[in-house]
DNA sequence: CTCTCACAAAGTGTATACACTTGCGTGAAC
DNA sequence: GTTCACGCAAGTGTATACACTTTGTGAGAG
């Protein structure tokens, strides 16, 4: 059996989008997180302390504190005694996450048409100007971060910072589970659905817009390879480490 | 100026709750926890790591990883460099939070109407007896206990245990802003109205259910002291330890 | 008497050391 | 040749040590 020697490629700092140099923990949860996202890192994939440590050259101390936080966010496990790994969400985890997501986020968009301002409407715009153009110079990255954060600009509208938390780990946890079970669902799909619900936003038309977001959330799920045997079969022959 | 002995009330092991002796960290967390909910610990106290690490009989690097914890599930706020301190959640949070439970608690009671079951309605009787038990004898800390647990059954219902621990987070959240901006709001009004919400969920009507649901969270938020000034005032003459 | 600076005490932030568990390889017995 | 047991290596779990920040106190200058 071929061991698969997997370096850990974790870039130890995108110090660039921090601005605060303190906050040693957090980078780590960052960089672990990107590279989690960014597919750089599988699902499954053991998670060494002491390499860790090593990469961002600090005790393994900072790293278990990062590796804690990561496991609440359910992006890794902690095994007790075993070590963190990557997470690998069930297909019933994906399926709730996605529920959970129908519930909040078509409830969030009826209230957002009570109180949306043009104002508002117009910066939501901007963003779907934004994504047409990562989606139309097809930058990968770019484009998986803006259509995730067009949710979560959509929560901070209400002005609800709880709201917009939650949304935000759920995205999280969405990134994972897409990259997992290799979605179907085309970028540009989703950003027409995008434009859609804004149009509904800007008609103040609470129902349909409410209704666009579930079938949004319902039509990105479908596009998961959520049958069963796949799942099995993956989680059958996972890496491990 | 007298200085403010405040002993740590916490005890050390609800040992009896917990069946594993293991999870050490897990134990302070929950301590602590309820520690808060329960009272024994107000809003603003400072949470020393060494005297907790005293209580436990565990070094600092454990009480550390609880208080990251429940600084992630907002019960304590970690200050840089100056300590741990029980959370003081403002009157913006305070409404966030239940505006957010409206929000996934009232779509998660439509949802629940589509597929409840006789047997889960009993389950959910059961749970309102024990709740008006509680009432009736005045157990104030178990009542306050089943009245909070109610939302999570809901919750659990659905078979979607990410929901459930959302809600869950969301509750202990609500005890400690229900403590903190003390509640006017009965018992037994709280009772009434899960009741109201069982009987609507028996009808298998969803609409009305929900509408319950609403109402509910609404009553119990209209029922904190959220007046501006009371807030500023608790805040300013906050004891801070 | 008040204000400022400095030093000391207390407590957090990080690193290191050590104990103990898990997993695997080796070797001997059957 | 197979199996079980022992032991070693790797890595996690917890404790301790040390550095640095914050804060309170006191002395001295204005």
């Amino acid at each position: 059996m071929v061991k698969t020697r997997t370096p850990l490629k974790i870039v130890p700092a995108p110090a660039t989008a921090k601005l605060v140099p303190a906050g040693t923990t957090e980078r780590i949860v960052e960089s672990i997180t990107a590279a989690i996202v960014e597919r750089r890192l599988m699902p499954g994939t053991k998670l060494s302390e002491q390499k860790i440590a090593d990469i961002f050259q600090v005790s393994r101390t900072l790293v278990r504190q990062a590796l804690n936080q990561l496991s609440r966010d359910r992006l890794v496990t902690l095994e007790p005694a075993r070590g963190a790994f990557v997470a690998m969400p069930s297909v019933d985890e994906a399926r709730q996450v996605f529920q959970v997501r129908a519930m909040l986020e078509s409830a969030m968009t009826r209230q957002l048409c009570a109180g949306i301002t043009d104002q508002q409407i117009a910066s939501l715009r901007a963003h779907l100007r934004d994504e047409a153009a990562a989606v139309a110079r097809t930058d990968v990255t770019g484009r998986t971060r803006l259509l995730a954060d067009f949710h979560v600009v959509l929560a901070r509208l209400l002005g609800n910072e709880v709201l917009a938390q939650l949304v935000s780990d759920l995205l999280s946890r969405s990134s994972l589970i897409a990259l997992m079970y290799q979605s179907s669902h085309s970028a540009a799909q989703s950003l027409d659905e995008h434009v859609l619900i804004v149009d509904a936003l800007e008609k103040r038309d609470a129902r349909v817009a409410a209704k666009l977001m579930a079938h949004h959330l319902a039509t990105v799920e479908q596009n998961l390879r959520l049958d069963p045997h796949t799942a099995d079969l993956s989680a059958a022959l996972r890496p491990h480490n």
